[in-house]
DNA sequence: TTGCTCCTCACGTCACGTGAGGTGGC
DNA sequence: TTGCTCCTCACGTCACGTGAGGTGGC
């Protein structure tokens, strides 16, 4: 058997740019979505930098994935922590359907947003096809 | 001969509330959008009221046509004057191919701006699945 | 006179951007 | 000691939203 190769950064041991880095956010966002409570505030060094784990970077993957519908970060905020609800109750668990009912109201959201998505891109193609015409 | 149709407000004759209700823009939007400069100064009634004409409907379709493609109000406006300038500009103007080729800049731009809708859209959707693959 | 529409400030909001001035740790 | 990364204010920005207080004109 091999040795298991070494886990990177189980605890917090990146600091914020490479989190930028790796994410493609400012460092001023992602000071800001924690300060909004979209992210945990972060374990920090004995000098005050704010350490991150890959967890961290996850949860600002899926922050990332939600940004294109417009949400709000309170409403970001909000989907977030449903998610983390679900994701902490077991499938026998009597809370969870009151969870469920809630994402229920966040897939027409969401269902509604990427509908208005599709109208912007038909409008913007729209105008894209008058320009062609110009000349 | 039938006689002409009366033609509908060639001189500005609409208030901004049946403009706004035409557009769907908000008054302020309206108004924000002649401070910036994407619409002219309009005329005015003996008491102070913005009197719009067809033409300017017009040009706020153009503008609500932009705004998908997240341009700024700047380069909205800038943009405009193009259209303008190329609509007041004959066919053999020889300050045509100039405005032709400011056009291509925009045209590139707007082709950019259309493939990161569609990669927005992308997202989006991917979102959505998640979501789904939740309950 | 009453209603409805419009007017001009002017401050508020959202999601950050952008310095200013200072510190951590190799 | 030098560099680079990080820290916390705190003001700026963009495209409007939202009253406040006042007027136009049927």
């Amino acid at each position: 058997m091999k040795d298991q190769p070494e886990r990177a950064a189980k605890a917090g041991t990146m600091q914020i740019g490479e989190v930028a880095s790796r994410t493609g956010l400012s460092l001023r966002t992602i000071r800001w979505y924690e300060e909004v409570g979209l992210i945990g505030p972060t374990t920090r060094s004995p000098g005050g930098f704010r350490l991150y784990a890959d967890d961290d970077v996850a949860r600002l993957g899926v922050i990332m994935q939600m940004k294109p519908l417009d949400f709000s970060l309170d409403d970001m905020r909000d989907l977030l922590g449903l998610l983390d609800d679900l994701a902490a109750t077991a499938v026998d668990d009597p809370a969870r359907a009151a969870l469920l009912d809630r994402l229920d109201g966040y897939r027409t959201g969401v269902d509604e947003r990427v509908r208005a998505l599709r109208d912007r891109l038909a409008v913007a193609e729209r105008f894209r096809a008058r320009l062609d015409g110009l000349g």
